[in-house]
DNA sequence: CATCGCGTAAACACTT
DNA sequence: CAAGTGTTTACGCGAT
């Protein structure tokens, strides 16, 4: 292996979009269609740890109506990654915006937003949707799990004991499969790039333990995430739109979605892909915003036929809009 | 049909 | 010595 030892710097925080993913008509000829707003907001987060929540409390958030509220509590920032393997990545090109993997919450379960209550109008227009049984295989394969228990973790390294558990820990069918499964892990592990191999620090805690630690090299973090995206959106585009003959997703080759889009440049060039973007089929609508120190996120039906006002009035309780309010006058 | 990515199994060496 | 970890090879399968 070319793992040549080095230490990076801290990463500085990602600099958070406030996307809008608006999907809203399904008549393409409409303007409205399809428009996105990102505006800087707060350093990116990661989806809270699941690993608290009970498989009850799992399901009972798997069940929930699509028009949900997740917020997350943990930031990446003050991320120290020693990678073995040498990296050069700008902070243009650090993707490190997992605002989306917020929609994972058909895949795990994920933190309810406190405060933040389904819209009932809404509800009605999302009938419940049959979901996997808890046992069934996730749709991700091992390099996409291991890199979300990677970035899940505290120090963003992790033992390969480590994986393990958060793997089993959020996904049920890996309790009950043979081991085989961890075999493939360490086969990825060693196998792909994307990870890289941390020498335990043997002066800490951190030399309790067999192995070493591993991370996720920044170089492929981009691609880890892409591959995680369009996974996900996959996933989420064929289980929620079960009477919709959707065709296998439109992946886009570029890194738009809800990542920071901070040229106007680009923004026009993501907006000239927007027909291949999964989201665009997905029927759902993003939307992304920053309250009480947490990172927000908030999904609801696409075809709802809400403009944007109307979603962003009715994403905001009673405080958010008072804040907002100010805003919202300009 | 070739290629690629992925999952799986297995063997082996090394470490704790 | 056992168990865990890391590496490597091989094979099958599905998608492209």
């Amino acid at each position: 292996m070319e793992n040549s030892s080095q230490t990076l710097p801290p990463s500085s925080p990602c600099p958070t979009t406030f996307g809008v993913s608006l999907p809203f008509s399904s008549s393409p000829q409409q303007t409205c269609s399809n428009s996105r707003i990102s505006l800087p907001l707060s350093p990116i987060s990661f989806p809270p740890s699941p690993t608290s929540l009970s498989p009850a409390t799992a399901e009972s958030i798997h069940s929930s109506s699509p028009l949900s509220h997740y917020t997350a509590s943990q930031c990446l920032e003050g991320q120290n990654i020693q990678c073995l393997s040498s990296a050069n990545v700008s902070d243009q090109d650090d993707l490190t915006c997992l605002s989306w993997l917020h929609q994972r919450g058909n895949l795990l379960p994920l933190q309810p937003l406190p405060k933040m209550t389904p819209l009932p109008q809404l509800e009605s227009s999302s009938p419940t949707q049959p979901l996997p049984p808890a046992s069934s295989k996730p749709p991700y394969s091992f390099s996409s799990l291991i890199f979300m228990a990677i970035e899940d973790s505290p120090e963003k390294r992790l033992p390969v004991k480590g994986i393990y558990e958060w793997i089993v820990n959020n996904f049920p069918y890996y309790r009950t499969a043979s081991g085989g499964w961890r075999n493939s892990v360490r086969h990825n592990l060693s196998l792909s790039k994307s990870f890289c191999r941390i020498q335990r620090d043997k002066s800490q805690f951190q030399s309790v333990g067999k192995g070493s630690l591993w991370c996720v090299c920044p170089e492929y973090r981009p691609a880890l995430l892409e591959v995680l995206r369009k996974t996900h959106s996959y996933h989420s585009t064929n289980s929620n739109l079960i009477n919709k003959p959707a065709p296998p997703c439109p992946l886009t080759p570029d890194h738009e979605e809800l990542v920071t889009m901070e040229s106007v440049e680009y923004q026009q060039e993501v907006n000239e892909e927007m027909e291949k973007d999964p989201l665009s089929d997905s029927g759902y609508i993003e939307l992304h915003y920053y309250q009480s120190h947490q990172y927000q996120y908030l999904v609801l039906p696409g075809d709802t036929e809400l403009d944007l006002e109307t979603v962003e009035i009715l994403q905001l309780d009673a405080e958010a809009q008072e804040a907002a309010g100010s805003l919202l006058d300009l």
